[in-house]
DNA sequence: ACTAAATTGCAACATAGTTGCAAAATTATT
DNA sequence: AATAATTTTGCAACTATGTTGCAATTTAGT
């Protein structure tokens, strides 16, 4: 696994203790985290604008990228190598499991194509699954 | 076309004015609408929370689904019949417009069935496809 | 027209996210 | 190592979306 200062720096990102310390929670938890998920963990130690923009910071950046909720709550994971260098022009995968309330990126599946009505034009596919995990049968 | 007071008390809704109204305007619209989107059309007519609690019956009644926009902020549409009777418990598919912005509901168009890896289940899948629609090639 | 039940408006609150500005920290330069 | 240039941070304040409690109003059935 890279070292998390490599990482920022591949980003061009300057390395400050705020960052690290995101960018190590994604890496730890290995799924898709809300701003309260980040807030829970990290809390007293940064204001909630500096979480924000840090957040933003990875996000034009590519380090990482929004993910769907369903009822509409934003989150937000780690990018793959193939996000990194195709600036988010692809399609996600998204798997949230009703149970554990868990989810991650499936960076392995593919969208099959889906027969649109004539004269759409598709950019950018965003699939999110709801279902049950392995850990929660 | 059902006349509106017919929709809703098919879907056991007391006839008010704020859902007659904003039941029209989804039918009027024809496409997914946010709060400020509503608040746009019927501004003074209804207090904020009268809005909301509108959406939340007509959610609750299988009048309206949720329909994740990419930015993650959430808008509203119509249920089709197919919807109602099967308590949501099913795909849908929405087409953003990156040009128009409008959100439209792709009710013809199935998933395909994606494979996931062991210990997945399925319950629901939920598909947001960006790009540009007949209107504006 | 009367009653029971549901709906509305108001005030207040919660959460997610943004902006401007001065102070602090980081990086590059000498 | 000290300095200068540039970013980043914290604070205060603000916006947008959405929720809850409660009293007043409206709806639907008799």
């Amino acid at each position: 696994m890279t070292t998390h200062p490599d990482l920022l720096k591949e980003h061009k990102l300057r390395t400050t203790s705020s960052r690290s310390k995101i960018l190590n929670l994604f890496i730890k938890k290995a799924q898709a985290l809300s701003y309260s998920d980040i807030e829970k963990e990290i809390s007293t130690s940064f204001d909630r604008v500096t979480v924000y923009r840090t957040l933003k910071s990875f996000l034009d950046r590519g380090v990482i990228h929004k993910v769907l909720d369903d009822g509409g709550a934003l989150k937000y994971a780690l990018c793959n190598e193939h996000c990194q260098h195709e600036d988010h022009h692809h399609d996600h995968v998204h798997f949230k499991c009703t149970h554990c309330g868990e989810t991650k990126c499936l960076d392995d599946v593919e969208i099959p194509s889906v027969k649109l009505p004539r004269g759409y034009k598709v950019k950018e596919q965003n699939l999110l699954i709801r279902g049950t995990c392995q850990k929660c049968q």
